[in-house]
Order: C-alpha cells, then sequence, then structure tokens
DNA sequence: ATCCAGACTATTTTACAAATTTCGTCTGAA
DNA sequence: TTCAGACGAAATTTGTAAAATAGTCTGGAT
C-alpha cells in the first residue's frame, strides 16, 4: 500500500521534534508528501521511525509556517496548492522582497553588496541541470540560488522580515518543483539574475526591485501556463 | 438565506491545544507570563489543568509566533524582551502596514473604507480608560482599537501580509502593556487615529501612511522613554 | 581552568482511554 | 425505485499517564 519512504537522513537537529520537522518540511517542499495528503499519525509514525509526540510537535509547527494545514479534531494534511494561492503568495513575496531589497541597498554595508557578488559568483558556475536533455534538478544549484535570493535581503536590518520572506520561499518552492520541467530552458534566469546584481552594484534600487519582482512574476507565469499544475482546477 | 445562528460560535477552539494556545497567549500578551520566564511542564500542566500533550503543542506553536522561545533540550521560556527588539518590530511592522494600508487604499472596495469609518466610530465612542485618575485598561477599548488597525490593512489582498501584521501586533503588545500607564494621557490617541481616517477617507495614501507610521513610532517612543520597561539593560 | 559524578530537566516511548469524525447501511416516505 | 436522514460500527484524533532515555547543569575535586 504505501512504499513511501522519506529521504533526509536524520542528523544535525538536537531533538527529535526538530529533526523530524526539517525532515517533513524538506518532503513537503520536494513534493514527496503531496497536496491534500492526509498525515496520519499512525502513517508518519511508521515511516519516520519516530513516536506520535515528536511528530505532532513537527506537524504543529510545520501547520504555522502554512506547509501543514491543521483542523481541530480531523487531523493534519499537506497544505492544498491553487491557482489563487500562487497568485497571492508571488505578489505577498513581492512585497516583502522589495521592501527588504530597498533597505538592504539603502542601509546594508559594503559586506552586504560584497555578499551578494560572491553568491552570485557561485551560482553562476553552478549547473541547473545535471543532464544536458531535460531538467535534473541540481540540488548544490538550488541550494546556490536560495542563498543567492537570500542575500539579496539579508541586509534588510529586521530579522522577522528575513523569516517572513524565508516563509514565503519555502510556500513557493513547492509551486516551483510542479513545472520545474516546463520553464527549462525557456528562460534565461542566467540573465535574469545577473541584470539583478548589475542593478545592485550600481546601486539602482528602483531597477533592481524592478528586474526582481519581474524575475518573480515570470516564475509564477511559467506555473500558471501549464495546464498539467493544477489537475483540480479548470478554470485557471 | 440562513439566519440560524449557533450559540457557541464555530471559531471556539474545540481542542485543548487549540484553547491552550489561546490562554496562554492572552497571558504572555497580559505580562502575566513574564519576559523571561521558565516555561515548565509540571508548572504550565498546574496551573492550567491539562495534560503534559496539548501543553507541549501549544507552546510549539506560541513559539512560532515568536511568544515563547524553544532551546532544543532546554525547554521552553517566556521570548526576552529588548530594546533592540522593540526597534525592530516597530520598523517591521511599520514597513509591513505601509504595504498593506497603500493596497488596502488602492485596490480595496468602497466596503473597506466604509469599514474604517465605523471601526473608528465604535473606537471613538469607547473610553479608552474605566477610570478617570490613571489608566485602568478598558479591555473593549482594546479590542476596538485592534479591530480599528486590522481594518486599516484588511483590504491589502493578502492573507499572509495580514496574519505577519497580526503577528506583529501581538509582539508589540507585550510591550506596550509595560508602560501603558505611562503613556496615559500624555498622547492624544483619539487625534492620531481621527487623522489617519481623514487621509485614509482623503484617499491621500501618502498622508495616510505618513500618519500611521508616525503613530507606531510615538508608541515605541513612549515605551523606550520609560526607564523602568527594560530593567535589565542599563545603555537604553 | 578542566573534569566528572550525580541531580535535575527535557524529551521520547508506550499504552490506553475518551471524544469525535467518517462511512456504510438501513429505514421509511415520496 | 430513490433518497434524505438516522443509526451504529470502525477508524482517527486527542488527551492522559507513567516510565525510559538522553541531555544539561551544578558543585566539588583534580
Amino acid at each position: 500500500m504505501n512504499e513511501f519512504q522519506p529521504v533526509v537522513p536524520m542528523d544535525l537537529a538536537v531533538t527529535q521534534a526538530s529533526s523530524l520537522c526539517d525532515r517533513l518540511r524538506v518532503d513537503l517542499l520536494e513534493g514527496r508528501l503531496k497536496p491534500g495528503q492526509k498525515l496520519q499519525l499512525k502513517f508518519l509514525m511508521a515511516a519516520y521511525q519516530s513516536g506520535q509526540t515528536p511528530i505532532r510537535e513537527a506537524l504543529n509547527r510545520l501547520a504555522s509556517e502554512g506547509l501543514v494545514a491543521l483542523r481541530d479534531q480531523r487531523g493534519f494534511t499537506v497544505t492544498e496548492i491553487s491557482v489563487d494561492e500562487l497568485r497571492e503568495l508571488t505578489k505577498t513575496r513581492s512585497w516583502l522582497e522589495e521592501r527588504a531589497l530597498r533597505e538592504s541597498m539603502q542601509t546594508g554595508s559594503a559586506d552586504w553588496e560584497e555578499g551578494v557578488v560572491l553568491a552570485w559568483h557561485r551560482l553562476s558556475k553552478t549547473r541547473r541541470s545535471l543532464s544536458d536533455a531535460g531538467l535534473d534538478s541540481n540540488p548544490e544549484w538550488e541550494r546556490l540560488h536560495r542563498l543567492f535570493h537570500r542575500q539579496l535581503i539579508i541586509g534588510c536590518g529586521s530579522r522577522w522580515l528575513i523569516t517572513y520572506c524565508d516563509q514565503q520561499v519555502d510556500l513557493l518552492y513547492r509551486y516551483r518543483q510542479l513545472s520545474a520541467r516546463k520553464a527549462f530552458p525557456t528562460r534565461n534566469l542566467f540573465e535574469e539574475h545577473e541584470a539583478i546584481v548589475r542593478a545592485v552594484v550600481d546601486g539602482d534600487a528602483d531597477r533592481a526591485v524592478g528586474l526582481l519582482v519581474a524575475h518573480f512574476q515570470a516564475s509564477a507565469d511559467v506555473i500558471l501556463a501549464d495546464p498539467s499544475v493544477f489537475p483540480g482546477e479548470r478554470f485557471a
């Protein structure tokens, strides 16, 4: 019946609950736990070889992050995806990161700008796909991509704003995973990212923000244009 | 169509965990659970007459909201307060609510604007203090005040942004509680709020945002000027 | 200062009880 | 026959409790 096998090994986290939270998050983001899927304790206890307490704890944390939906007396499910939610997330992320980027550019130190250049250098040297034929997601590229975008906003001076941006990135990542194959190689992400870095180095905040927001919108558009992503919704 | 209204509202928590989360949040916001205080399960089980599982669950949720600090293997504590954190929260809330207010004013329907006028009407008719002498916090005023500010941003079109604003409001409420006595009657909150409503009705977004941000800053300044609020920090 | 044992606390496991939802079946009226 | 509602069994979620495990902290000895 269930041949589901969690992928991420137990590692650094100090408690089962924290470790489980991380492992579950990865499996949610990568789509191994599917939108709408029921998350029964019994099933999770077997899949992750753990007791009910730490699992419950992890699910409660993930519910606050929005990756898991919690209904009293009805347990946990993987949060559904929808066209509306994708639009709203994209909008919200744009608003948050616009502010964070502007603040970073305005108040960020020289260190911050150098960090952007460095993060871009590393990302630019890494292949997005492991195979030349289609898109074979390269985990290292994904990691560096995330770090690059994070560096753009890290100088904003508000840990909360960064936390919220991280959260939006996570929520959007699920959508990205669903249509990543379609986007490749239609877009030239390299150039989009490079243009952002140029604008940052030039100190042109309006241009940098414009490019960043367009970057987010383009990502959303690719997904929205893919009819296979939202099987449940006919009127996308 | 259906005029039946259940006596007990749906949103009343139906599990211990949810109920506890609400009760704990209130006690945290009102300062009955003090910043830095250790939250031992044993103590909480006795205080709230509940088992450890629902308490643990509630604490995990509150940790995500930032009201409770969780350190692996070291249990839960009430999140500390600090001058830096107050500054950062005020800054972050200003950024978030600026965006939310602008969006509400730009895209919000006529309903939204009427909602603002109505919320202000209700707030303006309510006394802030229950006694004339000092400040004797009026729960009804607090409720309406919160609803008023929430109405200003509710039309922004992003549930996530509203959630984040709510969270910042909660985190800041603790600081407000600590020095509310000092602020009364120095400030004229009535006029500050009224001016915001006027700007909103005039459709002057820049003025409305300016007044709103100044309102937040003024609240923070009152607290920062109060030496009794941060007993632990000598260099405020 | 570092190390260590013992006390203490937090975390996890396990088992079970209680409450609630889910789901299939049945009934009786249209 | 059809079907809305009633009913009840089964499954699931939630809560309780107690004991085992694992980590942290303290204070004294090296």
